[in-house]
DNA sequence: GCTAGTAACTTGCAAAAAGCAAGTAACGAT
DNA sequence: ATCGTTACTTGCTTTTTGCAAGTTACTAGC
């Protein structure tokens, strides 16, 4: 199913190799969602982009795989789990906050980061 | 073969909306390319990667029509284009170094930022 | 004039990934 | 016993990728 793919490098680039872990429509998705504060597989399922379930189920694979998400479990009866970024995760802030300030600029109608500011205080009060 | 893809949107989030545009392996190697001083599709394709012909067609006109890059020709015979990065364009170049700064934290044996800005001074030269 | 070479793409087709709906397992609530 | 919820998985169709080869326009060399 997945053969050897990090195994093989397209090439030396920071660049290459971040599109590489990051490099599709969702992935970054998931990584907003927990820089928002959301934490468990339905509260991803719910956000408005609506990400299809297996494709969800596959990234937070892969994310964890590449040490950038954490998944543990919370609850014994019934079976939770919480999923939470690594410090290597929660780096990726300034990734995502740069296409915030860039969207915010050159394309209307995208909410603005103070406005997203306000969900995340508002999310971990 | 496009239908209305440039219509829809997924959602008001910025980050999504970035990456309906820019959300794959190839594209922002493009935007990397072009802030590095490249400007031919021959020169593109030469790149360390080795991008598809045919993506890279695609990618480059899609990024026309988002506003992210401009084409002109620069001579008649024998017909040449360059591409070039809009302000638009240039102002990914956060987005772009913050995933170098990552990657340079974070994915090993990857090229760092000063090494990256010197090719970029040799290249403008 | 003929062949070779380069730039900038386009076309055809197979393979991989995405998307959708439905299904499953484990529980708790009624 | 049935319904609802969480956290996924499975099967299948559709879309996107990736690869190789082909095309057009032109230049250089013999």
């Amino acid at each position: 199913m997945k053969k050897h793919e990090a195994a093989f490098k397209r090439s030396i680039c920071p660049v290459a190799n971040t599109l590489d872990i990051l490099g599709d429509k969702w992935t970054l998705l998931v990584v907003r969602d927990l820089l928002l504060g959301k934490q468990t597989y339905s509260e991803f399922q719910k956000s408005e982009e609506g990400i299809p379930s297996n494709i969800l189920a596959e990234r937070l694979k892969r994310l964890q795989q590449a040490g950038i998400v954490e998944k543990r479990q919370y609850q014994q009866r019934p079976v939770r789990y919480a999923y939470s970024l690594t410090e290597m995760g929660r780096e990726l802030g300034p990734v995502v906050r740069s296409m915030i300030m860039w969207a915010n600029k050159y394309i209307p109608g995208t909410l603005s980061m103070e406005k997203i500011e306000e969900l995340i205080a508002k999310n971990n009060a």
